[in-house]
DNA sequence: TATATTTGCTTAAACGTTTAAGCAAATATA
DNA sequence: TATATTTGCTTAAACGTTTAAGCAAATATA
């Protein structure tokens, strides 16, 4: 276990400045090419690694992007942080990744968390239970970048990468009515979360530009998760007039629908047809195969570092409102296409 | 966007030192009581956040730790991570989670990344692709702690956490036999990975207890990929002599035979019985559901940890192989529950 | 009461970089 | 040829901590 070697060791050899291995390291205009070569020659003999926490304590810069998921878990957000990470790493940057688990307080730990590593920026989805959103104002206050993708609110005027969540819910909604459907139910996110919001409305008004009528009955709000789908499902077969469509928000909760209609031997799509939201891997899987939208996870991950390094690049930069909103695909699957 | 206060802020206020500032926040025995609380106080009014680097930087610990795995996106390793993290956190450290994809260079540019960060030790499950161990002896030589789990080689003289494999493949087997079944295959993977060597020794050695008789058409190595999984099932559909029971040692390949039984309308577990390794979720999703082998992924993820806190309590450490191996769980379903 | 120990600080240096300021030599310009 | 500019470095300070060494006052011990 040897000392490691520093600018100094190669400063030594050659006998010249600190300064100058240093500026020779990041090619300084003002350094000779020959000096250059050599401090370079030097630093690989010696096997020299850069200090990172020298050089980003005395720079102000740690080179690090801290990156909130409410958990990393499902395709989408591990295509999102794999395709983010890969711009960054390019850049120059890495990056650290933390769960939220969907908890508010667990949220707010990893924020102070990638604070105290003195990271460049920050890059979040937020929990599903955050609402208050003082936390990530403290970053903010910080004078960092803050980007949000996927789940992002507007009151915190920062920039944000996500789908077209309206139009996804106009797609769905006609796939639906090609495939015949006329009783179209939609177990939807909490209406305060803006992505839910936004599947909500947009489900509402296709309804309308379809002329198919609106029943209070056929639209409940729901946390998403595959035990709550299931018990939203539940409630939607016991209607007196049971919808022959449902259209989930999510896929797990999609799945949690899934589980009581073949439990039931409801067929799908034949007499209920079946559409997820996220195009988790266990779409494809299980059968019949669920309908669902693909957010394009890779160009948001890549977006979304994008900004980041656009926020960087400039020194002095403002935090304003700055959507970028990408175009949804519907994955037709077995669970809808009645043909 | 204001200046971040220092230590010096508080001393300034208090009158006294920097170094006693320094030494009263950590909690010194040589300061008394009374400018303890005055100083915390004092930090709490002014906001006071450490700076991590420096700290780092003066006493040669950054609280980091390292952790490469291959995917996250799978049930086991974001459980091994989160409770990794949890008892890290509790102990004062943050950790950068990584991803290899699979893929030798990728993990050698993570391994490079997080020597980069100057992290304290490093807790990694290596990828399907690494044989050359000398990247990973890179970390060996800095001196700072290696941790394996998981995925983890013998050769490395580092310590280990995993579940028992061999063990795991004897009941596997031993459930197929009181499931009646008489000819049990198992597409393994690849026999140069320790873990996968040591079910395929368990799987054989099983089938000598039981005097099942040995037939090398039914012992088939594999990459364990979804696509491989279909392939190698597709083998084992075309012999003469077709097996009873398919144990596969990833659930994901188990995944691609039960597809492969699904389209050929292949009755599990009447016809051919089904095992999984891995309980991931979709196991239990699709129908019939998927027997297989939980990890316990929490226990693996805390006693990683644990380790490596182990390795910084005492200073002078020397790096041996000891292994923490974890009795594994098998869950019954329906595709090999006969009755 | 005289000496030894403990308490509670301070001083100063250090961790390994980066960077502003400056200076001499070399080169360009008038 | 005299002055201005450029080139290629050096010097010194700084980033915000921690820590070894030391010192005076307070307290304990003989």
């Amino acid at each position: 276990m040897k000392k490691k070697t520093t600018i100094k060791d190669i400063a030594n050899v050659l006998n010249i400045s600190a300064a100058a291995v240093s500026k020779a390291l990041h090619d300084d205009s003002r350094i000779s090419d020959k000096t250059k070569k050599a401090v370079k020659q030097v630093a690989k003999n010696l096997n020299y690694q850069p200090n990172h926490l020298a050089s980003a304590l005395r720079s102000g810069k740690s080179n690090l992007v801290g990156v909130i998921v409410p958990r990393t878990n499902s395709n989408f957000f591990s295509s999102v942080i794999q395709n983010m990470e890969e711009v960054l790493n390019k850049a120059g940057y890495n990056i650290i990744i933390t769960q939220s688990n969907e908890s508010y307080k667990k949220e707010c730990a990893n924020i102070d968390t990638l604070l105290f590593t003195q990271v460049d920026g920050i890059i979040a989805s937020m929990a599903n239970e955050t609402v208050d959103l003082s936390y990530y104002e403290k970053i903010k206050s910080k004078g960092i970048p803050l980007i949000l993708f996927d789940r992002g609110e507007n009151d915190l005027n920062v920039d944000y990468i996500g789908i077209n969540d309206y139009n996804s819910s106009h797609m769905i909604v006609e796939h639906l009515v090609e495939q015949g459907c006329k009783r179209i139910a939609h177990i939807g996110g909490f209406k305060r979360t803006r992505i839910f919001n936004n599947r909500i409305r947009g489900y509402v008004d296709a309804l309308e530009k379809y002329n198919l009528p609106q029943d209070p009955e056929l639209l409940i709000e729901s946390s998403l998760t595959t035990e709550d789908g299931r018990e939203k499902m539940t409630e939607l077969l016991a209607l007196k007039n049971r919808p022959d469509a449902v259209y989930v928000a999510g896929d797990y909760a999609a799945l949690g629908a899934f589980q009581v209609l073949n439990e039931q031997n409801i067929k799908m799509p034949e007499d209920i047809a079946l559409v997820g939201f996220g195009n988790e891997a266990f779409t494809a899987m299980i059968s019949p195969t669920i309908t669902s939208i693909e957010q394009h996870s890779s160009e948001i991950g890549q977006q979304a570092a994008k900004t980041f390094l656009k926020h960087v690049k400039k020194d002095s930069f403002t935090q304003t409102l700055n959507k970028i909103i990408l175009n949804a695909e519907l994955i037709i699957r077995d669970s809808s296409k009645k043909q």
